[in-house]
DNA sequence: TAGATTGTTAATCGATTAACAATC
DNA sequence: TAGATTGTTAATCGATTAACAATC
């Protein structure tokens, strides 16, 4: 494995403080990354010691190249005629996306979505630790749910001031997202989240990061293509 | 009203039996479709008349030209000098998704995220029949769920041939999820709505439509963010 | 008609792929 | 060393934006 270190040691692109440089990274690139995460997750688990870029896009059905160019875009983590150490670049990727941050969690709205996100082993898999949940039904309130407890909305900020937790997921209804996402931002919280169905921008808090979930969309183009499919099956039968 | 009228039937890239073309649409415009229909459906619901493309890319966030070039795919849904009549718009585009093709659409895991997902307007709001679930567990066959029976996996061969589901909604362990797929393709599935975390790609069945949904890499890319900001944050600090 | 706004072409930008020199 | 495979540059492809003529 000395060959790793070396690498490690000689390559990448670092800050003067020696942490990997992200920022001008192209969003397709990052989109990409938890997928490379995956995969050499499960090749870590089959205990891999190596991989080619080649034998990988097989895998991962995308070119090579690409996955040299993205990879390349964090610094280099493989070694010539020798391909990538399994374990080092999931690490590397690891870093990355935070998985050592140390992230924490809260879930607003302890709906069937919210239950269902937060009994998952999504969180803690990832490194982020779930830390509780926030509702206005006083019949969950004080309850648990998978271990956490369930505390009254208007607990939100003093939870926040508290145990400054980095990540909201807000599976509110689409009625009360903006209100809650405000107050989120204002108690400093770092990342929303967003399920409710209402898509956030909070031009008031641009450092407040948001990802708008909308699976309805998804299964639309779903509808799209199954419909798109059957019309060109029906055309080319008329021909 | 006459104009639309004229429109719908002066313009349109039609096959020729009447229907929308959709063979060659790029995956990046299909993608951006629900979300005009989003949009439409919540100006349609404020008793919004006509919209031109500037001022829903205000609302949208997005360039003017996008939804001219976007909706332009599809055929000349709008007017010059008027825009685009909204209740007009938003119907062309449910077509286009198949709002109206009456899928219908089975639940394949009746855990906490198959129950969230089937108790929620999401199918219904979109046009598309919750049937039924099914499910391993002796605890849960038989009994309701949503208004839903929820049957024995074993039961998904004789369902399907009787109900005839366009689309499965793949909620159940990763390592059931390959064997399931398998199973609703050869039923004659359309498509599949996968969120179980193992990636399907049914090579056998090029006809079923997949969709891999992995909720936890939208959460890792949203992690790479704030840790990047922070990273980014810090360094401006240090100069 | 004059003003507005689309539909559509051309220009730009970004992302992907190919190719190959560097190097382990 | 020879073979393999990366890192990286250049070429291609696709998607977005700008501009404006067509037209309602």
């Amino acid at each position: 494995m000395e060959h790793i270190d070396k690498v490690a040691g000689t390559f990448g692109k670092r800050g003067e403080s020696g942490e990997l440089l992200r920022g001008s990274v192209s969003p397709a690139v990052i989109r990409r990354l938890p997928r490379y995460h995956r995969y050499l997750g499960e090749l870590l688990r089959n205990n891999r010691l190596r991989i080619s870029s080649s034998e990988l896009s097989k895998m991962m059905k995308v070119t090579a190249s690409q996955i040299r160019q993205d990879l390349n875009c964090f610094g280099g983590f493989g070694q010539q005629g020798y391909g990538y150490n399994v374990k080092y670049l999931h690490g590397k990727i690891s870093e990355l996306l935070g998985v050592s941050a140390g992230l924490g969690a809260i879930v607003v709205g302890a709906g069937n979505l919210g239950r269902a996100l937060v009994s998952s082993h999504m969180f803690e898999r990832r490194g982020v630790t779930r830390l509780a949940l926030f509702d206005v039904d006083p019949a969950l309130i004080g309850s648990e749910i998978s271990g956490l407890s369930v505390y009254a909305l208007e607990q939100l900020e003093s939870f926040c001031e508290q145990s400054r937790p980095d990540i909201a997921v807000l599976t509110t209804p689409k009625e009360a997202a903006y209100e809650v996402a405000v107050r989120l931002a204002k108690a400093g919280i770092r990342g929303i989240w967003n399920f409710s169905n209402m898509e956030l921008h909070l031009e008031e808090y641009p450092e407040v990061i948001i990802q708008n979930i909308h699976l309805g969309d998804s299964l639309m183009t779903l509808c799209y293509e199954i419909v798109s499919s059957a019309e060109s099956n029906r055309q080319s039968d008329e021909e």
